[in-house]
DNA sequence: AATGAATGAGGTTTCATTCAT
DNA sequence: AATGAATGAAACCTCATTCAT
């Protein structure tokens, strides 16, 4: 990229090295994300990872020590800005129960439907999850739990409030928000062909039409 | 064939080689499923899967033409009961129409959640889908937009009979099989250690109680 | 092929099993040969050569110790009837020179050209020779140098009784026979395709022209 | 491409890398055909071609395709010196007829007889050419038929000009130069023991002579 | 005599990783 | 920082050979 020799003077151009050093471990991972989606961890080829950036081979072992560091930052990549919308979930909790629900399921299919790579992170998790079983632990505490933890707590406080039907079951809360996840699970079944683009919407609503008239009080 | 003579009493010595050889596919695959599970397809060495039944690499050549065949037959072999099971259904569509749903789901349940290699041949779509996009293609005809159409048309005659609300979402007959689905995908992430084992029975119970407190008409 | 258990006096029977047994060797020996040809030692597999017999790998090896056995079995099959014929020449040394002369390349035409498996002999042993020196050396010997040493003979006579010119090139022989070689060079590389089969007639013609021409004395 | 600034005097280091780059592909041929020829196409293992040369057998695939680019490089090394000098001989177009002859099949002896790979190249073409048709194809096209081309119109020349008699026969021209393909098929049966190489001045000779004699005009 | 399932050594090919430039 | 030639461990697949039937 930048080759000419120059007189030991120029110091914007260690600046341009900067920015580039910055920018390359975000470039790997995204590119790395593409080829592992593709092809899966085994027959992905870092070569083909770093010739997507226009680098070589050699230019990712700068960045990461080995293929399974770069598969780890890539799950991290995805993870993060999820943990980081779940940190803003908790600040607006106000509103009727149905409100909540219906707001903690929209921001689900935000994160694992609408998102490009919400479905392409669990589908890395379950592809490759044999072999990077800590991933998984971390994913399942920290992003799986919560949310199923925020559908109890709300379901608790709409029972209590009178809000939600006495018997609605509560035993299980991922019933709840199962349909995101069986939309998640086309997605990674079928890619880009998925239903799930078509139909987000109505399906959202029919979603949330089934959940709150289940847990509809009866006269 | 077998023209030796031999002293008459040796009748079912004949079959010795050919039972072995009888035997053998079945083997294979089963013992393939075992590998691809463990390590996804490309990581899976074909010796380890000849080990696994004491043959060796050699062997699986005899029977497969080659790894991907192998790994098609290991699909094959778990579609085929589900789609004997599905040819089953048909016959006794009798009962109300929470009765027939509750039976659909059950049979989900012991296709895809109970038996244990249900999820597994979820998983292995998934995870190698991109390989075998026809595989991926012939399960989502055969099995999985089946299931949804039996949904689909349990939905319409119990709001054609009154016995549904009439106002219940019908566009998206998934989302009442959701659930099912939410439970393999926990077992795909968490293999044996998946709480799908542990709850089976209350999940299904308050799966089914969901689904019809939201088609019970309101007063 | 023979199935039906039967008591012991069926002496014929035997007779058939001998038959078989007798026919066998040469059976291998011709499928070799076609498969040596078309596909060379190495990448010759032995289940190809049962196969054109109508038996299997197993058979071959009641017949011969290795797959290096068949070979050289194959190369002795070709090399016999040459070596029988050559035998018969002697008898018959009477006529011209110029007669016997044409008479000894008629020969070689025959063996090595129009005879559909002379080329192939020289092809196998040039293409295998570095492998089987031995029966490099065995044709060298029994073969080419007779061949050799029978046109050196006619070629001295000739000049003796002056019905060739005196100062006729005597010392490689080779080259008055060398026309028969390169049809056998144009068969080994282009097979059936060959020239050699549509011209032979004249090709020949223009052989023994051309060899007399350059033999007659001058005015 | 190279950007590390470096004291001033190394300028031909530069090249290090380069100069083994370009080395690289001459050296893997090389060594191939002398693998080629001692074992044939099927027995020849990379790992022994890429020791030849101090390298390890994934060396090989970062220059060739696969072990048949490699084949075909080597039957291209060969041809191209030939097709080179083939395009030199057109412009020398003077002298007599006899001359011209004479030139015609020293250059050919060079080619194939003195030049040490010369008989390789037919050899490998006969012992491999059922694998690779078209390098067959190709040498008959380009090498085989240009200098029997060239036989034929100096026969026509010298026949029409009363240098050659005028009843040789010119419906096969390969016999005029039919002896130095018997020699080089005597290289590529007994290699380097070839009694071409001893005998290489004097066979010559006695090709020459008699090919003049048939051709001269009678009385 | 014939079979053909099984073996296992061996070959081609791939690719993560290293390191001199 | 970046390159990319080289390595070498593995994996797939083949097939000569064996041997129980």
């Amino acid at each position: 990229m930048q080759s000419t020799p120059r007189p030991p003077s120029a110091t914007e151009n260690i600046g341009i090295r900067e920015q580039v050093k910055q920018r390359r471990p975000g470039e790997i991972v995204n590119a790395a994300y593409e080829e592992f989606m593709l092809k899966g961890y085994a027959a992905t080829r870092l070569e083909d990872v770093a010739r997507r950036i226009g680098v070589t081979k050699g230019t990712i072992y700068i960045y990461f020590q080995s293929k399974e560091e770069v598969f780890r930052a890539v799950i991290g990549a995805l993870v993060t800005p999820i943990l980081d919308r779940a940190a803003e979930f908790k600040a607006q909790f106000a509103g009727t129960c149905a409100d909540l629900l219906r707001h903690h399921i929209e921001g689900l299919y935000r994160d694992i439907c609408a998102e490009p790579r919400g479905a392409g992170l669990l589908r890395l998790l379950i592809a490759e999850g044999e072999k990077f079983p800590e991933l998984v632990d971390f994913y399942h505490r920290e992003v799986a739990e919560r949310a199923i933890k925020i559908v109890r707590e709300i379901l608790a406080q709409g029972i209590a409030s009178g809000e939600f039907r006495s018997d609605a079951p509560v035993a299980h809360p991922e019933i709840y928000i199962a349909p995101v996840m069986m939309l998640a699970l086309d997605k990674m079944m079928h890619g880009e062909k998925s239903r799930a683009h078509a139909t987000a919407g109505s399906y959202l609503e029919a979603h949330i039409k089934l959940v709150l008239a289940a847990l509809h009080p009866t006269a």
